[in-house]
DNA sequence: GTAACCAGTATAACAGAGTATACCAGTATG
DNA sequence: CATACTGGTATACTCTGTTATACTGGTTAC
């Protein structure tokens, strides 16, 4: 290591007593949890008090039935969600958030409201034809 | 369309006069934008003062020069960063947050302040050794 | 002269997120 | 009997975000 780096580490280290990197890791693990076109909306959805399967998917304009299965099985692994079968006939499934899962909330009210903010300045790709 | 769907659009429209619609579309633009794994971490460390190449790439640990510069490109491309060179001997190069870019700042935090509430919650997929 | 800094570009390859399409069993509706 | 609903699975494919590695040209320090 230079001794110009390393004056920059210590600077750095002072200047937060907080650290930056302790962010970062938290940043970085939000990013990793919530990551992926789908996991939001799909939280969103259910916290919307949609709770069954081709309900959540209706609500959700484009997901496809293997990507929503996909995230399902892995939100319900991660107690994000609960999946509970209603022995009715035919048989029901319903989806709840957990507590863990309604946490996302104000970070989904932050985006919702970035996102109205900002609608006229985004300019998506093209979805294709 | 069945009448029961049609029973449910109509319920739906009922019980959301400001339409869940508008919002799953803002979330969605949302993550659209700072989608990605490095996005947000970069916007971070900008606004945290990182200003230079280097310093930047050094402040995201696991991030590569080739992902870090296609980034600041796109993001320069979006008005989202200014970039400006200094005709000094060697070229210096500054990155700077245009106030579209601070924009994002709720939405950081929130981030930020969820991954530090369930950092023990997390478990993260191996990294690759 | 060689090592390290700056700000990147080039090339190739990979992994997995996401898409497209079809299909299953079971039930109810007309 | 055909159609449409329920909650999904199976197979195949694309796409692009991401990684890995090397390299460039110019400058400064030892």
């Amino acid at each position: 290591m230079t001794d110009k780096k390393r004056l920059e580490e210590i600077a750095e280290v002072l200047s937060n007593p907080r650290s930056q990197k302790d962010e970062l890791q938290a940043l970085q693990d939000t990013i990793y949890v919530i990551g992926g076109k789908w996991r939001l909306p799909i939280i969103n959805a259910i916290c919307n008090g949609h709770k069954r399967f081709r309900e959540i998917e209706r609500s959700i304009p484009g997901i496809t039935t293997r990507m929503l299965s996909r995230e399902l099985k892995e939100m319900e692994a991660n107690q994000l969600i609960k999946r509970t079968v209603i022995p009715s006939s035919p048989v029901m499934v319903e989806y709840t958030a957990t507590s863990y899962c309604r946490s996302f909330g104000d970070i989904i009210l932050e985006m919702i409201k970035w996102g109205k903010a900002h609608r006229k300045k985004i300019i998506r790709k093209p979805e294709k034809e």
